[in-house]
DNA sequence: CTGAAAGCGCTTACAG
DNA sequence: CTGAAAGCGCTTACAG
């Protein structure tokens, strides 16, 4: 196939390119005579127009850029298929890059990304670089930033409150009477604010500061060797708020396995409400969290704000809700 | 910020714009002088070069298109992941659609990728449509079909063969003393493929062809209820391959709920391999599938074409393995 | 090693 | 309702 060009199908349809342009874009424009001889023309040849070219003319890519941590199974991808959801009836495409939960390497993806001119542009996590905030918000484009709350953001945040989520945790487990308190996630700004929330709520009712225990990549077996780290410094421990749920689940096997009593001897609770959450028995207490909605509420916006409308509001929470079950 | 154009660049530095473009793409090509003037003005005025205009004139876009089933939650992520390593240190970037398992979108959602005039594609799965093969064999890129094997790829497959997995899933479960079989799974063509080569394996092992149950969305319910079902019409199965791990995870699940011992009542396998297979008690036996490796592959294989290498094989067996653990 | 000209394949803005 | 001209922001291919 040497590729057609509009200019190809004009010719067959006896029109001129602007008018084969037309009938793609704008049918009504066009009588229904020279659409149908047109459309036909298109048909025959199998004619896909140069989105590249396109893009270039119209000064609209129809491209929204979306930054994530990982492109891998996780509780983002969620978010991504809400994003997708949203903006493809609109006829966007989605271009996604991830940083791999590298900071360094975000600068550099960035600018690749804007280099494609897209028309929006989500990102998982609050921009805290000022460079690169002032970068992003001279773009005149929709920047939103997502899974977290600020009072300022570069244009606009869908998110939830980290900080709040573990402070509920806190109250939760302090209502139930547990008294020594561990955590345990990585270094991200979300796991970070979890446990601030949870700890400061801890310090407010007068326990003592919760142990806190760090995490690599999340996978299940992290889960399990930070309870077993944990236990083995401070055996005492009764309550433990893991970052995320698929840590919370391989700390609630793990009890299971080694014969923790859950949650008699210890309780548990993760974030993010996953699936298996609900299956396990004991069923894992959690944070259930809009990962679907923050995605899709995020191209909802930018598909309003392309088609003109005025900004709604800068901050969105979607909130987030602790689901108990027996793990707690 | 008003775009800087590379005009602008060019005449900061006192060159032609020709000059700014090969500093940013062939800097081996201008002096060390004029490379450092180009460069200073790229970075005083932020200078991020138009790739849609670039794609345009040199007729290649940078792009790599995927089509997978669906962009959440699943083991396609893994795959998704692997191209995108194998393809990011080229400065490629990936562009995402997803079908959501409903095969009539494909077409459209194919002729939008294709206008974007991607360097190459991938997707998951082999392509059935005539019509459509031949319209992705006459594109000139490389065109990577995955997660199955054919003989007769449109360019290139890359996966393992899901009738041999079923198979030896069967040949497993026979050896292990089983003699009356279920199979669980939904209607894509992976599960449809595992489902025949499990059912003619046990044909030939001269047992009676397997209860089939059918499955909606991938979730862990749906292979609680699968189990539910299966058991209600044929209480004494006492063998269960399910479609995936997904699946099986919450068949198994459901059993230690009921008190239905695993392995000595039913044995259950899954396919996939997830982390949590091996976290749960009894562990999961599963057929582990090389998804990253499957991506990381096609992205390979697409750098190396793209920088003119001939073509490889166009069949790629990635194989798989059986992982036998306590629940079988 | 550097640059002037032409062109990539569309759409915009203006006419008629 | 339809079209001729100009231009989007780069790179290619050729000169010098």
């Amino acid at each position: 196939m040497t590729k057609v060009r509009i200019e190809e199908v004009a010719a067959r349809a006896g029109v001129s390119a602007i008018t084969v342009s037309r009938v793609l874009r704008a049918p009504e424009k066009v009588t229904p005579e020279t659409r149908a001889r047109v459309q036909a023309a298109v048909d025959a040849m199998g004619y896909i127009p140069n989105l590249m070219a396109r893009s270039l003319a119209s000064r609209r890519s129809g491209i929204v850029a979306i930054l994530v941590p990982t492109v891998g199974n996780s509780i983002f991808s969620e978010t991504v298929r809400g994003v997708s959801d949203a903006i493809a009836p609109g006829g966007l495409q989605l271009l996604i890059a991830d940083f791999g939960y590298s900071d360094e390497s975000i600068a550099t993806l960035l600018r690749t990304l804007i280099g494609r001119q897209p028309d929006a542009l989500v990102m998982v996590g609050v921009m805290r670089d000022k460079a690169l905030r002032r970068m992003l918000g001279a773009l005149s484009i929709p920047v939103i930033e997502t899974w977290e709350l600020t009072e300022d953001p570069i244009d606009t945040v869908v998110g939830f409150s980290n900080a709040a989520a573990g402070a509920a945790v806190a109250e939760h487990l302090l209502a139930g009477g547990r008294r020594r308190f561990a955590f345990a996630g990585g270094r991200d700004q979300r796991a970070t604010a979890r446990a601030e929330g949870f700890a400061a709520a801890l310090a407010k009712a007068g326990v003592a500061a919760p142990l806190r225990a760090w995490t690599g990549p999340i996978r299940f077996a992290e889960g399990r060797l930070a309870l077993d780290r944990i236990l083995a410094e401070a055996p005492d421990i009764d309550a433990l708020f893991y970052a995320t749920d698929v840590l919370a689940v391989g700390g609630l096997l793990e009890c299971q396995r080694r014969g923790i009593a859950v949650p008699e001897r210890i309780a548990i609770v993760g974030l993010g409400d996953l699936d298996i959450a609900s299956e396990l028995s004991p069923g894992l207490t959690t944070i259930q969290v809009p990962a679907y909605e923050i995605g899709r509420r995020a191209g909802e916006i930018i598909v309003a704000r392309l088609s003109g409308a005025a900004d709604e509001e800068r901050l969105v929470d979607l909130g987030f809700s602790l689901v108990v079950r027996e793990s707690s």
